[in-house]
DNA sequence: CGTGTATTTGATAAGAGTCAACTCCCGTGG
DNA sequence: CCACGGGAGTTGACTCTTATCAAATACACG
């Protein structure tokens, strides 16, 4: 990818969250971005290492892994296109968690000293990025209280409805009719529920009506009674959280 | 609470996670804190709302909580003493949560302005609340794990884990025996469990021998097992992460 | 001392997990 | 071109953890 198209990228995410000067662009133009592909399932970043560079996604999805010490799997975030993936380690030495390719990736990597810097001399920036960390944080209380509180048919619905509305914003799809880019087991996984369950209960989400799929094509049928299942409020997305 | 008491506390918070320069210290001095103390349960904030001041923890806990529609709720945080409560409404406009006293509580209050014109004059105070931010995110990871993927005896053991080591940190108590602000109700709504089921591990692991209990007052009696029985593993709290 | 909240206990039910087998799909190589 | 292999998805039978319902007890506070 070419790198102007890169700085492209990296500039309309600032916008979307603050106004930026010209100053502030240049100085985006001239931070030393790298363009990298990795394949589906590379690990980006491992529990207890310490990165030096920080990734903006371009292309793809990624997610946020946590491991029990006998293997059991939590994922506990979804990274999509113009999202910042290693915030967490612009001022955390030891990363908490794996950072893991879900489809195939474009980053676009920054060492985080530079990225450091960066955000001292521009403060719009640093204050897009402190939305961008505040907003990932509200997800995660969302997936608490889905995961807590919520059966599986309610939470799966809820996934459904994140993506939907998360997908549409990264224009990576329309809003009603999506690839799901996950197996059943991930779902699972993301869910704390087991692949079996998943499956049984995005089959009778379907013959209720709700949702139709073909393969891992998912096409929402019926958003209202998609939403009311999921207890869907997109508040916690903070969507109109944009150029204050 | 004299305010010179309330100016040493906030600035030993700054000072616990970035070393502050005589200026800084100057402007955590000026800022305009207000005094305030609450009873157990009061609202300090409600999900939708706009808040215009942030809250200091002097004395006390507090904790956020979601609702779902038909009235569960799920406690996704506990707050305590040194911590910000607000940093989200620092950048975000609406709140995704309601934030609630869990005991009586000693607040100092500022207004949001004054803390953004704050931390954009003195850049190592605006590290240090975003390793805050940071670290409660991270706490929410491994909390999400705990729901998502461990049984209820593992679940409340790290729960009680966490606070042993938290409440240490506060200087609240000596690590191995506290008292418990929570009753079983909120215990169980910040696992995901019912009142009942808490009940009945709490005593499980108190006739098992790793922990004693009389009233709230809990005493970890065999941390080995307590902390195996958790999983816990005390990297997700970054402690390590103090002036780097 | 009575009243309300928190805790404890028992009996039963239900949602989700486990285990196991089978099918489908897709890419690979003979 | 087709057989093969492996991963993902599907299904059924059964189990188990945790929820639900209900009642009793303990405790704090006025």
């Amino acid at each position: 990818m070419d790198i102007s198209t890169v700085t492209e990228k990296v500039l309309r995410k600032f916008e979307s969250r603050m106004a930026m000067g010209a100053d502030d662009r240049a100085q985006i133009a001239a931070l030393p971005f790298k363009v990298r592909t990795i394949d589906a399932s590379t690990y980006m970043l491992r529990e207890g290492q310490r990165p030096t560079r920080c990734a903006f996604i371009l292309e793809g999805l990624a997610y946020r892994q946590k491991l029990t010490p006998n293997g059991e799997r939590e994922i506990v975030s979804i990274l999509m296109p113009g999202e910042f993936v290693d915030l967490q380690n612009l001022f955390l030495d030891e990363s908490d968690h794996d950072i893991q390719a879900l489809t195939r990736l474009t980053l676009a990597e920054v060492p985080i000293a530079a990225l450091r810097l960066f955000i001292e001399a521009c403060p719009a920036a640093g204050q897009a990025l402190w939305i961008d960390a505040l907003v990932e944080s509200s997800i995660h209380r969302e997936w608490l209280l889905n995961v807590g509180r919520r059966n599986a048919r309610s939470r799966l619905a809820h996934l459904l409805c994140e993506f939907s509305v998360r997908f549409q914003k990264s224009t990576l799809a329309d809003a009603m009719a999506y690839e799901l880019p996950m197996t059943q087991e991930q779902l699972g996984d993301a869910l704390g529920l087991t692949p079996v369950h998943v499956n049984r209960v995005l089959k009778s989400l379907e013959t209720d009506g709700l949702i139709a799929r073909k393969k891992r094509q998912v096409s929402v049928i019926d958003w209202p009674r998609l939403r009311d299942a999921a207890e869907f409020n997109e508040r916690y997305l903070h969507l109109g959280q944009i150029r204050r």
